[in-house]
DNA sequence: CTGTTAGCGCATTCAA
DNA sequence: TTGAATGCGCTAACAG
């Protein structure tokens, strides 16, 4: 106990050394010592500097980075911002994609010398005290609805770039960076290949109801490939999901009775996809037998699954370390252009499609 | 492309508004304002207050937080410290486990108020520069190995919890915060039940070789049911699994095979129980009938996998939450005894086991 | 109740 | 090549 209070007592009392103290160890000037930090050779005699790089070095020397933003305005951190409900019924974070996403959003900016911070919040306010309050150097944003995209740009005083964000119908002044991927192209291979399985009638299910996003670019996808061959592709067969997990049991339910036509269901994620298989699973329901799945992403629930669902594949992580790419470019003061990349997608196809 | 100019061109160059100007707006001195923000009543008056209020709000204020640190030496951040080797393979990130746990403690942090920022290394410098450079008010950090726990508590200038880290054989100089769970009772639940549905021969796969953190301590916890009846474990039982995908394979067929006289197999988290369950689906080797298989955390993979996994439940939500408010307790001074909180778990039986 | 002021650590002039 | 001085925005101690 003894040795707990002490390690604790001091702990919290423990100073950091600043370039004063240094320079005093040094025996030179603060000015020097900073100038050797930042590597302005030239300024300083190399004699000179290797002594302070070794006492740096020996004392395990730390920045003051409030100092620092004080100084210049500017953090070295990055906010990624869920721009969502903060819920606690963790389904944001169960998905395997966001945290893919984090994971590797964090990854890249640790190499290029960047922090993170992580926020969740759908109010367009409290971002901007968020990257006010910390003179963010830029902010990675994933999920903004299409109306608020606008405003954000406008107000933040600091690069942008989205994630999943609203793609479809950009006019000019909606301009914004964005990582994206070919949601539409997607919707269009998901389409093709149900088709050439001998399925005619499919259902959409969305995450949300809006018909502005993502979600809505692959049910468009569909739809293409059906027009393709004549066919057509209901507005009814675009169903948002509920957030209550009964309610979308029991929407599962009804899919795979045999009154509904629809012998496809074509999710907006694998998330989704894996839980109705799991449902179908548990009650007796064969996939693809009685009803074919089919979801987006390719994450890991997909490959792991039985049946192993057939899903759009994504490069989720590429797109979180891109977005990263694209936002240090802007924070230092590169040209960034197009604003938006899109990466390709393509069908992988598993185990939980019939032929009819 | 003019909108977009115009929408970026001056959206960087925005400027903040500090509490002197808004002094000036509400024709009162800076203090005042600093007051009224800190809810100083008694020092303003009414009406001043309610007009800066007005104020404050209607500028969306948001207080220059470096500033703030500078000030008082104390931020309102809180790091969460991934302790492993920085890879880009995303393992880390793909058990959901991290990311439950990241997703609780970005909720409880950002309900009472406080930022957080995510790193991952397993240079114990690099903690001590991450905690000094931004003077954060606290950490949590995980799987920090044994011999490190001291330096990290010793030389950290803020209150730290661990999660996941050894709690084995705790001496007095060894004392630190930490939130963990009751795994040698995992452990011995699991072995209790395995031995009543007829195993006699298990093998417990450890995420790494250490024998001394959480994962030994399960391994230990089988051992002990097993004595209890007069039966033994090996220490070669206790198998770490390699970081190579490719050779865990290779160690769940050979478990499998039946010149192997191991009829369980006692994972250390659910996400290699799943893994391992995958595989044999994809091999035609049929769990439980040819194998049986036992996970640890009882997370998504588990529920949702055919044959759904037995496991051991943990509460992994609540682990992140109470994390961050033993240390939110640190932080605002108040005791926290005893600094070890250990949440109970207990056996969730599926259908991955057999009955011999 | 309200205003003035020093100082937190650093970068960055400007002077020596 | 080096050092001294200023200001970034805020807090808190102090003076009015």
């Amino acid at each position: 106990m003894q040795a707990f209070d002490k390690a604790w007592g001091d702990a919290y009392s423990k100073a950091m050394l600043t370039i004063k103290e240094i320079s005093k160890m040094a025996g030179v000037s603060p000015t020097t010592v900073s100038n050797v930090i930042h590597g302005r050779t030239g300024k300083v005699s190399p004699v000179v500097r290797d002594k302070v790089k070794r006492i740096l070095k020996e004392v395990n020397y730390a920045p003051n980075m409030a100092a620092n933003i004080l100084a210049h305005e500017n953090s070295r951190i990055v906010g990624v911002v869920f721009f969502s409900e903060p819920r606690r019924d963790e389904t944001q974070f169960e998905d395997p994609f966001s945290f893919t996403i984090l994971g590797n959003i964090e990854w890249e900016l640790r190499q290029l010398g960047y922090y993170m911070m992580v926020h969740t919040t759908s109010d367009q306010n409290e971002v901007l005290r968020f990257v006010q309050s910390w003179k963010l150097a830029g902010v990675i944003i994933l999920w903004v609805p299409r109306e608020i995209i606008p405003r954000i740009s406008n107000q933040v005083s600091c690069p942008v770039v989205h994630i999943d964000s609203y793609d479809y119908d950009i006019e000019g002044d909606m301009r914004y960076y964005r990582v994206g991927i070919e949601d539409r192209s997607g919707g269009y291979q998901i389409s093709e290949y149900l088709q050439s399985m001998g399925h005619r009638q499919m259902v959409f299910l969305s995450n949300g109801p809006e018909k502005t996003g993502s979600d809505y670019m692959r049910f468009l996808g569909l739809r293409d490939a059906l027009e393709e061959q004549g066919r057509s592709l209901a507005e009814e067969n675009f169903i948002p999901l509920s957030r209550v997990k009964e309610e979308r049991y029991a929407l599962y339910e009804e899919l795979a009775s045999p009154d509904t036509s629809c012998t496809a269901v074509v999710c907006s994620a694998d998330y989704y996809a894996s839980e109705a298989v799991s449902y179908y699973q548990k009650t007796g329901i064969t996939v693809p037998d009685d009803i074919s799945i089919i979801g987006f992403d390719d994450n890991i629930f997909s490959r792991i699954l039985t049946p192993s669902i057939t899903t759009v594949h994504q490069d989720t992580g590429k797109r979180g370390r891109l977005a990263v790419d694209i936002l240090i470019k802007l924070v230092e003061g590169e040209k960034v252009d197009p604003p938006q990349v899109t990466l390709p997608v393509y069908l992988q196809i598993r185990d939980s499609v019939k032929r009819i």
